[in-house]
DNA sequence: GTCTATACTCCGATAGAC
DNA sequence: GTCTATCGGAGTATAGAC
């Protein structure tokens, strides 16, 4: 997805000094909505934490809102990133479309307040923008393709080409996600009441779109 | 559940028009939260339109946090009793979960905003008292009795009646409620790309809890 | 790029007259 | 039970000195 050669670095000391005064302003934000709630987040809280006055954030950022953009933006393209890797790295069809979905969820609840900034829309006066959802748009496209080789390799049946099998994935993780965050959203992955469910919920798969013929990774 | 004489009425003229105005803010509350976010709730708003001061409403309310209590309150007790109601009006077992199930749903996007108050925490500084969360308990334990219900019929497996196949459930309308409320939140019901999985994804009680024998609701 | 100072808006809540 | 007046605080954002 990125060639080796990410950013050319032609950067200077003073640019490289302001992205990481921007990643510090980004923390300390996701880290006051995970306390305060998506709705907590002010820029005069940044600004104490960060050990500034509230008006010197103006510098890195135009307004309240262009901080949110940018949370939306860094979550989509880190959660993108992360679940296209772990899905390289499983063996294509059902295998991969169920690590990419459990690696969706899991990245969710240790990110929980970016995750509800992206999936909810708790700030109504703030709107993503076009660019920032790109990511997402990839990331379903790679599932839609998981699901396509499924279906090729027989874990499936051809309905699982489909739209609507790519929906089914997508309402199954948000019902874990929605849970397992408001009702134990301390506990770690495989514990408590609802994330040991993601195997079962899984199995909705082959029941919704069986496979003609057995599926082929039978040792 | 309740008797004829629901309540007795001893209420004079003076109580009566008292509890209206009551019911009257609750729903503007509900509309403005509807509007601007659960968190966009705020008595001056609520005052203005009620076309009143301000400090008016603290006749009625002593503060903003017991606003959001009452709206939880009435939240859960009106979806508590719609629920029970569709299950009593349903087959016993299965239909009757489902039943159930469905109506939770459906009433959670008619009613978008109290149900995030009441499901989500978008409020850090508002905890609901344990008397509104009453009927909430009271109507995982009818669903949880309908499991048992579908275990004895032969609907399902001897594993459904448990709090597990009661988790499962709650994670199914919780995803369905996510993605329709985030991602299409003004169609009706049966429509779009969310909704129209339920029934769908209620084959899954089924597939993981079979019953020995085949359901005994073949006419 | 940081600061001080400030303008502006909004809110929750209380006191007290009527 | 309504109002006016007010307190006290929060926030976003801008202007301008250094």
């Amino acid at each position: 997805m990125s060639l080796p050669v990410e950013q050319p670095q032609p950067l200077d000391r003073r640019s490289r000094r302001r992205m990481e005064t921007i990643e510090e302003i980004l923390d300390i934000a996701e880290t006051l909505m995970t306390e305060e709630g998506v709705n907590g987040l002010s820029l005069s809280e940044v600004a104490r934490r960060l050990g500034v006055q509230p008006p010197s954030l103006y510098k890195y950022f135009p307004s309240l809102m262009a901080v949110y953009e940018a949370l939306f933006e860094r979550g989509q393209r880190v959660l993108c990133e992360h679940v296209l890797a772990v899905m390289a790295a499983t063996p294509p069809g059902l295998p991969a479309l169920v690590a990419g979905l459990e690696a969706s969820v899991r990245w969710g609840l240790e990110h929980q307040a970016v995750a509800q900034l992206m999936v909810q829309r708790p700030v109504p006066s703030f709107t993503p923008s076009e660019r920032a959802m790109a990511p997402a748009l990839e990331q379903w496209e790679a599932m839609r393709a998981a699901l396509a080789d499924a279906v090729r390799l027989g874990d499936l049946g051809p309905g699982a080409d489909s739209d609507e099998a790519l929906h089914v994935g997508i309402t199954l993780i948000a019902g874990v996600f929605a849970t397992a965050a408001s009702n134990e959203p301390h506990l770690p992955w495989g514990t408590g009441r609802f994330t040991p469910l993601f195997p079962k919920l899984m199995e909705l798969f082959p029941t919704l779109y069986p496979p003609a013929r057995k599926p082929r990774r039978r040792h």
